[in-house]
RNA sequence: GCCGCAGUAGCUCAGUGGUAGAGCAACGCAUUCGUAAUGCGUGGGCCGGGGGUUCAAAUCCCUCCUGCGGCACCA
């Protein structure tokens, strides 16, 4: 043992291994039966093949498949089996990256006629026949030119593309698996056959090489898998139940809004939708006075000059709508796409003071955008939307406050609307492509990051991904499947009053330049609706159900009492319906049940005579039976909105 | 914009070359019922648009539009 290695275990406990131990022999040590279950080892957290000579002492922990990290490794190591069953099964595709994801891997393909999912049963056989297989996985440290030889002399010029480009000094590896291999940096399990068979192929799709859309469309292969059949059942019910609360079929099913081919990417909104709407804006507006702003209007078209001038014309012209003129002389009109620089006229119309600042106002902006055709998803993405957009205009000793004050604003909202909870903040700093000295960043970014610090929520920094003329705070918020959509940003500009030539006169006299803070809460007010509806499924709370209560009879004996019941309802402010339909009360409570009603108030004999209603709440199944008037006052209550 | 898939009744969907279907909804009649579907009956279609192949097209081919899942974009 004179070349040992010390290894320590998580127990704390340190033991010595002869030189050139590898994981699998360190399992061995333990008992038969880790032997067994290991699947790799994490060197100082590092994780490793099993099979690799350990070469330094480390703390060790050897992964079995309870562990995160077998998870991961199933899923790498499924998307070598499915690369393999693949080319086994279409010679002369070539393969280029397949990395494990959240969920599952993927792997893309060079091919000429892309994949579709009629190919997913061959696949998914060959796989298994390869899993069945159990071949060992076998890692190969390969001469860097060799490699890229190798690679180039069977066609895989992908993969000796990667290895070109692989820094210097690092290691070329190739994973075999019977007479298949494969260029990867590993770890893999011991063989094929621990990858298992909970795996399934989802769904194909195109994907640019290097993720830059002036390369090839290589053809994408998505698949889940598991550590076992249950774990994978599982998922494919989850996937099943977001599937119920996306927005687009809450939207159909409780008759909210709908979409048509002559309006892509336009709302149609319906009764029930554009009270949900309306409420969430009404409540947004008493919010924001109560918070100092004024709210204004600015057109929906402006010549094209102006867009010049603001720079759109340049930057931003390709999602612009443009009219074109009727006659010669007549110059274009532009649909408006953001509300700045209409905003900006606004403050432009008087000379400012200091004592004017800070300017807050609010604009529930119209804005029209061309999205690319396949971008555009439901309420989340569509072309014309309105946003809860402001720009408050302050001086530069004013500009922190200003910027905590709204981003508390805008956490108290998310509360106000339960959405609070999985927030995300995105940091966003300068771009390459930007306006603006970096003495103006350094200024604008020192001022978020305070800010950051102030408002205490969890947040990311996103390196280079601020707006051309200004940083930002991006409120991130998630829907039914996880997807993360931008709805709130605080944008610290210090571009567009120079641009604008915006300006206030000092206590000294003179003309200065205000600073200009864009913020929007809700974003979108579509898509935060879309948001919305995923997050609760369709079950809003009270405040914001289209329909609060419904008056549901049991006989029509009833009817001229739920008549009665109804009126007082609705003279208290409650959003209510009676329904005296000639139908059974088993059948209305089904019906309002599924329109996601939260509280029927079902009145029969017993109740016109007492007086009383009969309250079911949605979801549950009891009823609680109390006089009217008690009835009103908890409804009118339980209705009030947050704020 | 790119790759794959889809578009049939208000909704959900079946129909793969030979007379357009089902369930729910709607409408009518009967039923008056106590907390998640009462029964019977009736009406309802440019099978996304255009072009082509064929004796014959919802069905096969081309093309456009819209949507869905990704990618890119956006933020």
């Amino acid at each position: 043992m004179a070349h040992g290695i010390t290894l320590t275990f998580p127990d704390g406990a340190a033991r010595a291994f002869p030189a050139g131990s590898t994981g699998a022999d360190v399992a061995a040590s333990i008992s038969p039966g880790l032997a067994k279950a290991a699947l790799a080892i994490a060197l100082d957290g590092e994780v490793r093949d099993l099979s690799r000579p350990i070469e330094r002492g480390c703390t060790v922990r050897l992964i079995t498949r309870k562990d995160a990290e077998a998870l991961e490794l199933i899923r790498h190591d499924a998307a070598h089996v499915m690369a393999q069953a693949v080319q086994d099964l279409y010679p002369g595709t070539q393969v280029t990256i397949g990395p494990a994801v959240e969920d599952g891997f993927y792997y893309d393909f060079a091919r000429e006629t892309p994949f579709s999912t009629d190919d997913f049963a061959a696949i998914e056989a060959r796989m298994r026949e390869i899993v069945a297989a159990a071949e060992p996985f076998v890692r190969e440290v390969w001469d860097r030119d060799d490699a890229i030889a190798h690679f180039e002399s069977i066609g895989e010029h992908y993969k000796a593309e990667i290895i070109r480009d692989l820094p210097e000094g690092e290691e070329v590896s190739v994973y075999r698996q019977g007479d298949w291999l494969d260029l990867c940096r590993g770890p893999h399990l011991p063989t094929t056959a621990h990858v298992g068979t909970a795996f399934k192929l989802m769904k194909v799709a195109g994907a640019y090489w290097r993720g830059d859309h002036r390369n090839a469309m290589l053809t994408r292969i998505y698949g889940t898998s598991w550590r076992d059949e249950k774990e994978l059942k599982s998922h494919l019910h989850r996937l099943e139940e977001a599937e119920k609360r996306d927005h687009r079929k809450l939207g159909t099913q409780m008759d909210l809004f709908h979409f048509q081919e002559e309006a892509p990417g336009q709302v149609f909104w319906h009764p029930k939708g554009w009270t949900i709407y309306t409420t969430l804006m009404d409540y947004m507006r008493r919010k924001i006075r109560a918070s100092g702003y004024v709210e204004i209007n600015t057109p929906q078209m402006l010549d094209a000059r102006f867009w010049r001038a603001s720079g759109h014309w340049d930057k931003y012209r390709e999602n612009m709508f443009v009219l074109p003129p009727e006659g010669e002389d007549v110059p274009p009109v532009a649909l408006k796409p953001m509300s700045c620089p209409g905003g900006a006229q606004v403050y432009k119309s008087a000379l400012r003071s200091y004592r004017d600042l800070p300017l807050r106002m609010a604009e529930f902006g119209h804005v029209v955008r061309r999205e690319p055709s396949g971008a555009r998803h439901g309420l989340m993405r569509v072309q014309a939307f309105t946003q809860d957009d402001a720009h408050i205009f302050c001086t530069d000793a004013q500009l922190e406050d200003e910027v905590v004050a709204m981003c508390d604003l805008i956490a108290q909202v998310y509360r106000d609307l339960g959405l609070a909870e999985g927030l995300r903040v995105n940091f966003s700093t300068r771009p390459e492509q930007r306006i603006g000295s970096d003495a103006d960043w350094d200024r604008a970014e020192g001022a978020l990051r305070k800010v950051l610090d102030r408002i205490g929520l969890p947040w990311d920094l996103n390196p280079g991904d601020g707006a051309f003329y200004a940083p930002k705070l991006d409120f991130i918020l998630t829907d039914a499947i996880g997807r993360a959509w931008q709805c709130g940003t605080v944008q610290v500009d210090m571009n567009m009053p120079t641009r604008l030539d915006l300006a206030y006169v000092g206590e000294d006299g003179a003309r200065h330049r205000p600073h200009l803070v864009h913020r929007a809460i809700m974003g979108s007010m579509e898509r935060f609706m879309g948001v919305l509806l995923e997050h609760y499924a369709g079950n809003l709370p009270l405040w914001l159900a289209p329909v609060q209560a419904v008056v549901a009879t049991i006989t029509s004996d009833a009817n001229a009492y739920a008549g009665e019941v109804l009126e007082a309802l609705q003279q208290v402010g409650i959003r209510a319906e009676a329904d005296t339909r000639n139908e059974k009360i088993n059948y209305k409570v089904r019906e309002h049940s599924l329109a996601k009603v939260p509280v029927l108030l079902v009145v029969g004999g017993r109740e016109a005579e007492g007086r009383s209603v009969a309250i079911r709440r949605l979801g549950g199944k009891a009823q609680e039976v109390m006089p009217l008037n008690t009835a009103l006052q908890t409804m009118e209550a339980e209705c009030a909105p947050p704020f």
